[in-house]
DNA sequence: AAAACGGGGGC
DNA sequence: GCCCCAGTTTT
């Protein structure tokens, strides 16, 4: 299949580009929670917004005893922290009650906690478990897209069509990678494709150039 | 399918 | 001042 060849193409630049991952399981409750503060947030704000609250709490149980303005406080640089704080304490008070304090390692049930949608739970899974599973935020899927790996505006389906044509053990790093990849070179607006090592098997650059050439 | 949530950083 | 950012939920 065309697309598996394209998709070896991509991942032998990127470990080229990044290296390898060290796979390294982290504890699920500190992915869930920090990945719900990365939304739609940059990173940098995010971790220091995970380094301060856990230095103030670790477990759900410590988290739910909280008030909501001392984790409003805790976490405020973070972008739509209001809402942010409000759910941390509701999934919190979840996993007690239901999961018996600890962090589902499936994605049905993670899904049901507020604020974690498949992104989200996708990161528990494969930082939290070990569990292969791809992350699909703006950056895979724009990427994917851009290079052609995939051709659809739904999220999901990227998710879903590049778990089908990436070797399984890629998948470890593949979202850690290409938000990377995203952020230095494969930018949303002024990519900077003549810095790019893939941009030949890159649908995109393609069509600049045929539209360049006009 | 589109709007709403949102403070902070880069320019 | 304006635009953008590791999404999810609601309309």
């Amino acid at each position: 299949m065309r697309e598996k060849e394209k998709v070896k193409f991509i991942l032998k630049f990127l470990h080229k580009l990044y290296g390898y991952s060290n796979k390294k399981k982290n504890n699920p409750f500190l992915v869930l929670i920090s990945t719900l503060l990365s939304q739609r947030t940059r990173d940098e704000t995010t971790d220091a917004a995970t380094e301060r609250i856990f230095s103030v709490y670790n477990t759900p149980k410590e988290f739910s005893d909280a008030t909501l303005e001392e984790l409003e406080n805790l976490i405020k640089p973070v972008g739509f922290y209001h809402v942010k704080a409000k759910r941390i304490k509701q999934i919190s008070s979840i996993l007690i009650d239901r999961f018996n304090g600890i962090v589902p390692d499936n994605i049905e049930e993670l899904l049901t906690l507020p604020g974690v949608g498949r992104k989200t739970a996708n990161c528990v899974l494969v930082f939290g478990f070990d569990i292969p599973a791809l992350p699909v935020d703006t950056h895979v899927h724009r990427i994917s897209n851009r290079l052609g790996l995939v051709k659809t505006k739904e999220p999901y389906k990227t998710e879903i069509e590049l778990t089908k044509i990436a070797p399984i053990e890629e998948l470890y790093f593949l979202n850690t990678f290409m938000v990377k990849f995203g952020r230095e070179i494969c930018k949303p607006i002024g990519p900077r494709c003549y810095d790019c090592g893939v941009r030949d098997a890159c649908d995109y650059f393609e069509r600049q150039k045929i539209s360049r050439d006009r």
